[in-house]
DNA sequence: GTATATATTTCAATTATCAAAATAGTTTGA
DNA sequence: TCAAACTATTTTGATAATTGAAATATATAC
């Protein structure tokens, strides 16, 4: 049973590494279509989610360093996709947020992997579209770490070599 | 009816996209803790899936340019995580694949992400799980366009600006 | 055999990312 | 009250990833 369970829950990370890789591959194309790197798109993509956000929370978010996001940040208000405020309780943070630009930039691109995924989940009858969406609403349950979102790596500790 | 179809099909891919945030954060992490960039990380894995795999089908897959596949495989050689091996049916194709050494690197570091969806997995009803395989599968299998993986960005067309 | 197509590499440049220091603002606590 | 400690962001300077274009080597078509 323990060896059945352990192949179950192979497969299951098997699948989910091929959706992984398709969502990345494909988020890489349409970042391009839209003129934007993927970082860029990235962040974009939470502001719209999550509507006005600090520059901190979106470092975080992103797992990028603080002085990507400004640089990154620094080229996406210059083209008028977003704009930065400073927040007045808290004068030292940073609000940013999607303006009309940049929300279009993000959603008139045609997204290959959306259509394509739409049509095909469309034409599925009703009671498999629902245990879909709610399998997919549970993995990402499952993923959801707080450990996952929040610390940054904590103590990588002996590693013989690094990226060059 | 076609309102509540659309707003399921909403629904999952707002999922699905949580799913490739949680993802995609993960494997930045997983990569620097076994000490590779996020693109050697996904080279590996990807011969680690497929086996002996062509550089231009590499550079396909990942959706980097050839020159950025030599490079990055120049320092991957070199650290002794693959070899490249000349075809020898038509000599100028490149063969890639992983060595003993490249292979531990990948499968030793601790996936957080991995370890922390097991975990919960393997404690969920026989039943569940085996929906959530059968439901993974299927979505894989929804995003999996000939398109999505073969051809390159066709026309970009009218772009008014692009990346800076 | 020459021309054209394909797979990979080289080269030179651009760009993303980061570490560390700097700046500016907030909180603590004596 | 005010200085020390802390926090959020930006600046600066350097490194490394990625790329376009040209070069190389090989294969295929005619």
């Amino acid at each position: 049973m323990t060896e059945k369970d352990s192949l179950r829950s192979d497969d299951a990370l098997i699948a989910l590494r091929q959706i992984q890789r398709k969502t990345e591959i494909a988020s890489k194309r349409l970042a391009s279509q839209a003129g934007l790197t993927p970082s860029q798109l990235m962040v974009m993509q939470i502001l719209n989610e999550r509507g006005e956000t600090s520059a901190g929370e979106v470092a975080k978010l992103t797992q990028l360093k603080h002085a990507t996001i400004t640089s990154l940040v620094d080229k996406l208000v210059e083209r008028g996709m977003l704009n930065r405020r400073r927040c007045t309780e808290d004068r030292r943070r940073v609000w940013l947020k999607l303006c009309e630009q940049g929300k279009n930039a993000i959603t008139s691109a045609p997204d290959l992997l959306q259509d394509t995924f739409q049509t095909r989940f469309d034409k599925l009858p009703s009671w498999h579209q629902s245990m879909l969406v709610s399998s997919l609403e549970r993995i990402a349950a499952l993923l959801d770490a707080e450990s996952l979102e929040a610390a940054p790596i904590l103590d990588v500790g002996a590693l013989d070599e690094r990226p060059r």
